[in-house]
DNA sequence: AATGAATGAGACTTCATTCAT
DNA sequence: TATGAATGAAGTCTCATTCAT
């Protein structure tokens, strides 16, 4: 892990990169990425061997990112809907406030340029989380994780295609996902 | 009359992008798709203006072809959720079945060269059917067809990592669907 | 000279040929100009073998319609002066009043699709007319006849330039001519 | 900083440019012409966003070039005769001894692929610059110019033609410029 | 003879990556 | 380490010409 110098620089690569490619996708030039985060072209190639590790780390980073204010302690007696609850608002709020990010990661989720195995390690990390944390067994294998980031994600996208009816779509969402939970 | 421009060909043409955007996402060289209906990079244009029209149709034509076998008579006394249920049977039988168009439709749906007015036609449509002949209100506006199309997705994608799974899968999928729809 | 059925066909693909040339240079489709002769694409060919005769050919074509109404018989008195004048004017009007068939013939001029051949057969014929007929004589060889199509030229193109101008043009074009012809 | 972006290369570019479009046209491919000047085929697009700036840019070098060396300082008491006389021969030199480069520019005067107002910008200038330095009136608008240009390019072409009749084409097209300049 | 679909060479241009500076 | 010019493979699309109908 000898990184090279400047981690801001490739923060910034890692932003420019979210950018772009929510405008361009996939095959948004690395060149433009570079120029976005204001750096040489060259350089690029000093923080990320290639444009694949570019954009697979870029996926990593992304949904760390949109996963790091989610709540993952709560009081003893808080009950599983209160803490999927949290969960939902956590992730929803942050896809509508960042939602080139949000793009990204829909874009990056199909595209080949990500590694399948990091692809991968993000899916069973999140059924662990859902597991562990909030309860929630992991039956049909994968099937929560899943139907919770479907509807986190169509929440996010009917909310910018009209914000005005937020609310109404947020309760919508998780509605079902509670319901798709506790099926049974 | 010279050649009539056959239908055939167009088809085959369509066929072999359906296949290779599967696998190699919208970046798919149309030589490649060219050379995979068995026709001359330049016949390709023939048929379709550019690749922006070629991948516009092959969008349309999948969404048709998937929702070509969903039933929509139904005898008198057919409860919604028996409807719904061939509904969601039928789509997702195609979609395990035709895993290669199935993944296309999702890289598609995504595409930035797809025509975005077809994409809005394609979901406008969906919603009407389902108010229409299967009695769900377009409330919020556009939640259930997305629900619906995330679940089928997902169900689908599932059963094809684990294909054993099949009916548990399409089960917990449906449940989730049922459920999500009669909220309230 | 065993010519295919309809001359008028011929005659409605050079027209064609002529307005889309002036437009689009020597590069012009040819599927383009048989559209616009209202002809099918193959069926230019069976006219004229390849694109390269069709533009020789245009390009005799138009010269000679550009010299037809050109008057080569005099009273026996006329001056030369007199003569080269309704020469001058015979070109130039016709030139205004055909501007796209004269920026064919600029393009063509300079065109490598036209045989070399050929264009040399017209400026010899041109030089012969203007000794035999006008009584120029040919000193320094090719010069009178180059001063001549290169006043013509400049004529009508300013003249289109600023209509409002032509007879001022076309009479400084003309003394231009007089006075080259005659010196020494 | 990297290799600086060599002006050598550019002009290498341009020259191999103006010795492709000599004989190939403005169609030449821009494949050609980076070969031609020993540069790889994507590199000459570092140095011109297209084809069409390419042309541009080669236009304006080339008249420039032509016109470097035509003198524009003369004692007082020059005639305008003279100062005239100069000026052709300035340029007729530069032309017969650049054979490739005056055809290029004949091409490029036509070519759809210059930018109309470069064209424009050339002409407005050398119409200033005979009225300001060698004292001739811009009347009718643009003649004179014209004129010049079309009886320099004339000379130039006959010239190549028979090299040995080089003194007296350019003695009778200097004659034509001189009376076409002074009549009335 | 007429048609226009079919062909594939080749045009322009983009872009990930390398490497001289 | 940083820069951005250099590279050439690869991509989309055009077009003269052929040929099945």
């Amino acid at each position: 892990m000898a990184r090279p110098k400047s981690e801001e620089k490739r923060t910034l690569l890692l932003d420019a990169a979210a950018r772009v490619v929510s405008q361009r996708g996939d095959s948004a030039p690395t060149a433009l990425i570079a120029k976005e985060a204001g750096v040489a072209e060259g350089s690029l190639f000093t923080y990320f061997r290639n444009k694949e590790e570019l954009l697979t780390e870029l996926f990593g980073a992304l949904i760390a990112e949109a996963f790091a204010s989610v709540p993952t302690n709560f009081e003893a007696r808080t009950t599983t809907r209160e803490k999927l609850l949290r969960l939902w608002s956590s992730i929803v709020r942050w896809g509508v406030s960042n939602p080139e990010k949000w793009t990204t990661i829909r874009v990056l989720n199909l595209s080949n340029l990500v590694d399948e195995r990091r692809r991968r390690d993000v899916q069973s990390k999140g059924r662990q989380v859902l597991q562990d944390r909030f309860g929630i067994p992991d039956s049909p294998p994968g099937f929560h994780t899943r139907v919770l980031s479907a509807l986190v994600d169509l929440t996010i996208d009917l909310t910018r295609q009209r914000p005005k009816l937020a609310e109404q779509y947020s309760a919508a969402g998780f509605e079902a996902l509670w319901r798709a939970m506790t099926h049974g």
